[in-house]
DNA sequence: AACGAAACGTTGGCGGGACCAACGATAATC
DNA sequence: GATTATCGTTGGTCCCGCCAACGTTTCGTT
């Protein structure tokens, strides 16, 4: 790829530089994640978001980072292989499996966050603190609009 | 997806805010493309680059907007077949087809330019006017900081 | 209490996009 | 003139997001 002679309609279009950063982005952070031995970035956000939430199920935690059931199974599969988390079922309901985060998938998390901090720092090196919040917030905007959600609702539901 | 309960860990990551808002941009766009009889994101940006260098090779195509050799050439059989675009073998070098947009091709950018400005107008809603520019502007510079580029070298290689 | 509807986890597969490998043909380089 | 490089094309792989189906279990309604 040649970027100097990209055409002028998308260098300037907001929705091409969107994709263009993203794709950065995810270069950065897939190249992480795969010399710490992880496939795939929702990996990420799956140990993230059981952190977070203690112990659930499978379907829960797809819904949470927006990844399908088949590839929650796929995901919770290799992670209890390398030891991340526990799977069993729920004796409550005994169509689930509760999942829930170990120890060694707390700390493997850490040095996760580290990885995924220090390429966004990589990424957005061109922008002054400032701009990196004033990014944040607008594109927080953006989101909040596309999916319905409503800013301001932190934890009332 | 639930956009509620999805982690803090992700939510404030300006890389998966990154990656959602392009998320959200190629849906729009895609939705628009196909509506309008083409099947990829890329085709518009064949043409668009296509208007602006007048008549080229395919190869060059490819570097300017980033898409392989092999992917150009589908694309630019299919764009023919529309009658978008022509394709000749280039007299001065026997290796390359010199690709040139038709008329009705151009008429059929025109028609692609407007459906991408409201997809992006659509994505950035939330947005005052001085706040997409004061985006763009951040996304340059991340995009150049990541691709190589210098800022300020229009057309002065 | 019974029955239909819904949710769960799992397996398998599909389609698109990015990428790579190889080939024959042609041009550039030394 | 021999090697190297580029071009267009074909064909393939890999990853990701998504859907379909199945058996199991729970929920909702009557």
């Amino acid at each position: 790829m040649d970027p100097l002679s990209t055409p002028v309609r998308l260098r300037s279009r907001a929705t091409w530089l969107l994709g263009q950063s993203a794709n950065q982005g995810h270069r950065l952070i897939g190249e992480r994640m795969h010399a710490a031995g992880v496939p795939s970035r929702s990996y990420y956000s799956l140990l993230a978001a059981l952190s977070e939430v203690g112990a659930t199920s499978q379907a829960d935690l797809g819904r949470r980072i927006g990844l399908d059931r088949s590839d929650v199974t796929a995901a919770v599969t290799d992670l209890e292989a390398k030891g991340c988390l526990e799977r069993t079922p729920d004796p409550a309901d005994r169509r689930r499996n509760l999942v829930r985060i170990t120890a060694d998938g707390k700390a493997f998390l850490a040095g996760l966050d580290a990885e995924v901090a220090a390429a966004q720092e990589e990424l957005l090196a061109p922008l002054a603190q400032e701009e990196r919040e004033a990014l944040v917030g607008m594109l927080v905007r953006v989101v909040a609009h596309h999916t319905g959600l409503r800013l301001g609702d932190d934890a009332e539901g």
